[in-house]
Parts: C-alpha cells; sequence; structure tokens
DNA sequence: AATCTACATGATAAAATTTATCAATAGTGA
DNA sequence: TCACTATTGATAAATTTTATCATGTAGATT
C-alpha cells in the first residue's frame, strides 16, 4: 500500500466509474499496471465495495433521522446480540457504535412519521437492552460520503 | 421512476460494478433496455454517483469521531455560512443538519487524537457560530451503507 | 562485482462490456 | 381506427477490461 495506491483510492471515491484508462492517466502509470493495481486492491477488500449513492427521498424515503441511543448494559455479549438484531432492519441504513454520552449513532430512514413511530416502537421501545434514546430529524445531508483524503493532513 | 428503476437502483447499491448484462437478467429485461434505464437514471442525478467504499483506518486515519454540534443561532444565513466553511474540511466526511437536542451531527476521521484536538481548535472552538459540541469515539461501524430498499416497508 | 530472485512494469492482443443504431411493439388519446 | 409517443429487443460498432508475455529494477547471495 504505497502513495500511488492510495491515490488510486481517492480516485476510486470519487468516481468508482473512471476508466482503468483515465485513473493511469491521472497518476501516469500504464494501463496494465494500474489496473493489476486496483484488482488487487478489490481482491485484498482495501476497497470493500463500489456502489451507487442514491437520496434515501428519491426512492420514496423521504425521511432520515439520527437515533442517539443508550443501552442498558455494556456487557459485550449483549451489545453484540443487540446489534446484529437491529442491522437487520432495512429501515437502519448506518450504524456506529460509539463511546461518549451515547453508545449508538443510528441513520433510520422512513416513509412517513407514522412508519417512523411504528419502527421506534418495534425496534427500540420493545428491546429490553434500549434505556433510551433521541431522535434528530435531518434536515438537510449538507456533506455526503467526503473522498477519505490520501495524506494525513 | 417504476418499479423497475427501484430494483436496479436496488441492485447499484449493492454492486456498482454489475454489469449491464448481470443486471438486465436480474430484473428481466434486456441488456439495452437496462442499459438505457440506467443512462437516464445517471444522467437525472437519481445516481448521484457511484463510488468505492473504503475504511478510513485502510488509508491511514485509524480514528473516527461523531461530533455533536449545538450552534450560538439559528438564522439560516449564518448557518449557511457555517456550513460552507466547515464542508470543506477534508476531515470530515458527513454532516447532517438536523433539528433536534442537537444542531449538527458530524462524522471527522484523524490520523491521531493530536490531530482530533487540533482540528477541534481550529474548527469548531475557535468559530463563534459553535455553542458547543459532544465527541462520540467511534468504536465499531456496525451497519455501513445498508441499501436502501426499494419498497416502503 | 556478478548473479540470482522477486516483483512491478509496459506493450500487445484477446475477451468482455458498454454504447449506438434501427426496426418493431405496446400503450394513449383524438 | 389511426397516428403519436415511448419503450423495447436485436444487432453491430466502439470502448474497456483482462490476460499474456517479455523487459527492467532493486535487494539479497555468492
Amino acid at each position: 500500500m504505497d502513495n500511488i495506491d492510495l491515490k488510486i483510492l481517492h480516485q476510486l471515491q470519487t468516481d468508482a466509474r473512471a476508466s482503468i484508462a483515465e485513473i493511469a492517466a491521472q497518476i501516469g502509470l500504464s494501463e496494465p499496471a494500474c489496473y493489476r493495481r486496483v484488482r488487487e486492491l478489490r481482491k485484498s477488500g482495501v476497497i470493500e465495495k463500489e456502489m451507487a449513492i442514491i437520496k434515501p427521498k428519491n426512492m420514496g424515503w423521504p425521511l432520515s433521522m439520527m437515533l442517539l441511543v443508550e443501552l442498558e448494559r455494556d456487557h459485550s455479549t449483549i451489545v453484540n446480540a443487540f446489534l446484529s438484531r437491529i442491522n437487520k432492519q432495512p429501515e437502519i441504513i448506518d450504524s456506529w457504535f460509539v463511546t461518549g454520552d451515547y453508545d449508538l449513532v443510528l441513520q433510520v430512514i422512513a416513509a412517513d412519521m407514522e412508519a417512523f413511530d411504528q419502527f421506534t416502537q418495534q425496534v427500540l421501545h420493545k428491546d429490553n437492552s434500549v434505556k433510551n434514546f433521541k431522535t434528530l430529524v435531518v434536515m438537510r445531508h449538507s456533506k455526503a460520503h467526503g473522498p477519505i483524503p490520501p495524506d494525513k493532513k
């Protein structure tokens, strides 16, 4: 994993559909050499996946929330069970297990407020592992999926 | 935007490198027809972009934080100015403007704690728009970029 | 110093995929 | 029924990805 790889990764975070030829030109490398690096980055798992980014509202999910969850206990077995349980919910599109004033940050999408209310009832209120949670309604996703810079500042 | 488009979008969120032929087969459509739909979805902006997903730690950013920020004032001009200012920071890879107990949720990456401390000094403490903020240290990104389901539950 | 090995590179060619062209089909409203 | 529009499928051309092979460079060994 050298500087060239980092540049490739940065490029692919901006546009995963750029052709190998374009990337190769950008970083001054031959096409096959660039191709092999990209292939290795994919195979090794450094590139987790390549995916389309779509605004939830454009797929019929106009509401987006950030949930700050506090759990009852910190025991890892319980936490892991809880995480694998809730991560099955398709409405939860991102979930971060954190330490600080809360234990979990969830990004949840919903078709409407009623559906969101149902979600909280079934997934959170019913669950004994949840002590409480706060809902932040997303008004604007003001910066989305910024590319991770190749250099540390 | 019909059901077929939604299925295509779901597919592309799982794997943006699937060939048109694969997608077409999956949803029972000819290759050219499928191709044209994908092209329109891209052109119309429904597909915002296609990008590689990479864990920050694999690019030399081992630390990840969620910041819960409270702003001094709600005036939209001030808020917008603040947002466009901080969104320039490459360490901020996602930023949600929300309503509730906080005004802003930021995902920030850092090479180490010292760099993170510097970041908060320069970007947050120095800024008059910031009333205060809480830091949640990410221990695990337990669900990442879940695909947005094509149907509303 | 010479040589060997491991590894990444570039040139080229083959395979696969994307994209354009065109004729045919299905659905709409007059 | 008859145009009109929009979408489709078949085919072919253009582009891109991928494989093959020979070359070159750096580090280790004799």
